[in-house]
DNA sequence: CCTTGCGGCGGACACGTGTCCGCGAGAATC
DNA sequence: GATTCTCGCGGACACGTGTCCGCCGCAAGG
């Protein structure tokens, strides 16, 4: 009997598709069980026998039901990630060293784009999983993320919020957009750059509001006036965060009677449309106009002139991430929420320059 | 004893953890096979214990166990998507555009990247997943790729290879990279290029080959020979696909004693790159040189000069990929491999111009 | 020949769920 | 008040696995 599935599926070209260790057993010939302890390194067992089910296993391809092994207590060593888009390299960039570090401790990773409405489902379904952590990577509505977290908290599962900061009761680790923000208007002014326009850093979310925080301070600091050394035309026109709204703010700004002599980018895709749009109205940068990008994307040193910009350093947000995310996987759940802020560097390139006389 | 446990829970501010059907069944004071009613909408059960059941299971945050579930023979709805890396911006484009599709279609995505020696491990994770499909996005080493290919096709898991062609008994989309480098060559010809550098496309992989065939096509149509008309120096620096080879490229480039008048690359970054590397030697483009990219990626448009480059149609992909992915799902196995090329446009820009006479 | 021990067999249970089915409490109907 | 109907209860089984445990065939040792 045993001896003749065997043959019988040594014959046919296309075997049959075993689904669970029963079947898998039954066609080598031996008992479920024997299979089991194989699988589970169990002691006990002649060296030969194992490597019989080993090959066995090599030759099949079968693998045993992660479903039925997690049922049995086995921890799923899964985690969700929550992603505000797939459009943001940044973002992006983050997601890929923390799944490759994961990965490398043997946690794969369930990702999902987080969208508003639907985003209660993507937890929800991380939940019923069982993962063993759900991360979000990027900036979310408020009051829906923090719905998220208490549903997350109350039923056991670790979290970890990167990149948006200030959320109540939240695992957070973010850059300090605050910081490189006065980094950037202190280099403007030690040029001599008394007035400047946004590019995008009016107004809305948290992640713009860090960045206008962060300028005000440094123009305080030298005792100037905010209100009065700012000038935006960012509702003119429609809101992303892309090339081409830097260059439409560009061409907008170009025309100003009072035009500013520095440009703030909330991001280097907005700084480099900008770019663009200086020059085709004629401008030169830094001759006529500084302007100043936010993330040191590889492409800002590339471009003519090459970008001065703020540095995110992603492999500290990640390194530190991964070890709050490790720490929190065993352990019980932490009172207080940890909370850890990334330094970010100014990187001076060719974009910016001293205030013609 | 029933509301003893509710007034229990509702008492102190962290509610028990409720991990199964049975616990939030006794929670709510009700069967677990009236809940398991609920959930699975049967018919039979009063509009008032539906509503009841339903609030509990919004503010305790329950959700069923994924794995049981699908142990009992529900569909585990989910694919696994293997990447190349998510370094390269087209293929994340690529990425974010059918997760979404799938998303949408109730459809989670299980993402990895396939790093060459683990990726055994990774396929294997899927499959134990039961995962319901497949996906590879990117280039990946051909004996490799097939192995696991083989091995997907025993277990009766759909597969789909997107971008890498040629692949035996693979169902692939892939755009049709020879047709895109023709386009470009031959729009280089017609404004009198005759002698052309290689920026990256020379020897290596089936997606650098792809595109010498094209190359190769396009100028035996004019009656030329492509060993005499194309020049490289690419093995003069470390290969990668980044900006910094092309300026690297570039900077060799500009001192060959027979320069070309026109240059191809392999992807935007290198060619951005290049363009960066012969402005820094004092060339103007495309007075004095041409350059062109492929991808067509957004930061094309605003460079100095804007790039002539190629259009890939994710879209176009993404759609073709999810129709063959869906259309798999329920289905028998099909014996032919499905193949299907997706058509390149040309945009042409700034950085391509007329040979000085 | 009998004893001993090794190693594989196979039955049993639990994990959390969906589903079926018989039961019974309570309400509605006559 | 007796009958019928409605609807929730709770026992049972199966899904595929890990693990425990008693059993037994077989070979080695006395």
């Amino acid at each position: 009997m045993r001896a003749d599935t065997v043959a019988a599926a040594k014959k046919s070209s296309r075997p049959v598709v075993l689904r669970s260790t029963a079947e898998f057993a039954r066609h080598i010939g031996l008992a479920r069980t024997t299979v089991s302890r194989v699988l589970n390194q169990q002691p006990g067992l002649r060296p030969k026998t194992i490597e019989r089910v080993q090959r066995a296993l090599a030759e099949t391809g079968f693998t045993p039901n992660a479903h039925a092994v997690h049922l049995k207590g086995k921890r799923t060593a899964m985690i969700g990630i929550c992603m505000e888009d797939l459009a943001t390299p940044p973002a992006v960039r983050k997601l890929a060293a923390l799944q490759r570090l994961l990965r490398s401790r043997g946690i794969a990773s369930l990702i999902e784009v987080y969208t508003p409405g639907v985003g209660r489902d993507v937890v929800r379904h991380f939940q019923s999983l069982r993962v063993e952590a759900v991360v979000f990577i990027g900036h979310f509505l408020r009051d829906e993320i923090e719905a998220r977290l208490t549903e997350l908290t109350r039923q056991g599962t670790p979290h970890l919020v990167i990149d948006q900061f200030g959320l109540k009761g939240a695992n957070t680790v973010a850059l300090d957009r605050a910081a490189g923000m006065e980094l950037v208007v202190n280099h403007l002014l030690d040029l001599g750059h008394r007035s400047f326009g946004s590019l995008g850093i009016t107004k809305g979310p948290p992640s713009r509001i860090d960045r206008q925080t962060g300028i005000q301070a440094a123009l305080r600091a030298r005792g100037l006036d905010p209100a009065a050394c700012i000038v935006s035309v960012d509702h003119l026109h429609e809101r992303s965060n892309d090339f081409e709204y830097g260059r439409l703010l560009a061409g907008s700004l170009v025309g100003l009677a009072e035009r500013p002599t520095a440009f703030l980018g909330y991001n280097d895709e907005i700084a480099i449309g900008a770019l663009r749009g200086f020059q085709e109205a004629g401008l030169r940068v830094p001759r006529d106009v500084s302007v100043t990008g936010f993330n040191n994307q590889e492409i800002c040193g590339m471009t003519s002139p090459a970008l001065t910009t703020v540095d995110q350093s992603i492999e500290d947000t990640v390194a530190t991430a991964a070890e709050i995310l490790l720490g929190q996987l065993g352990a019980a759940p932490t009172a207080k929420p940890i909370v850890r802020t990334i330094a970010p560097a100014l990187v001076v390139r060719e974009s910016t320059g001293p205030v013609r006389a």
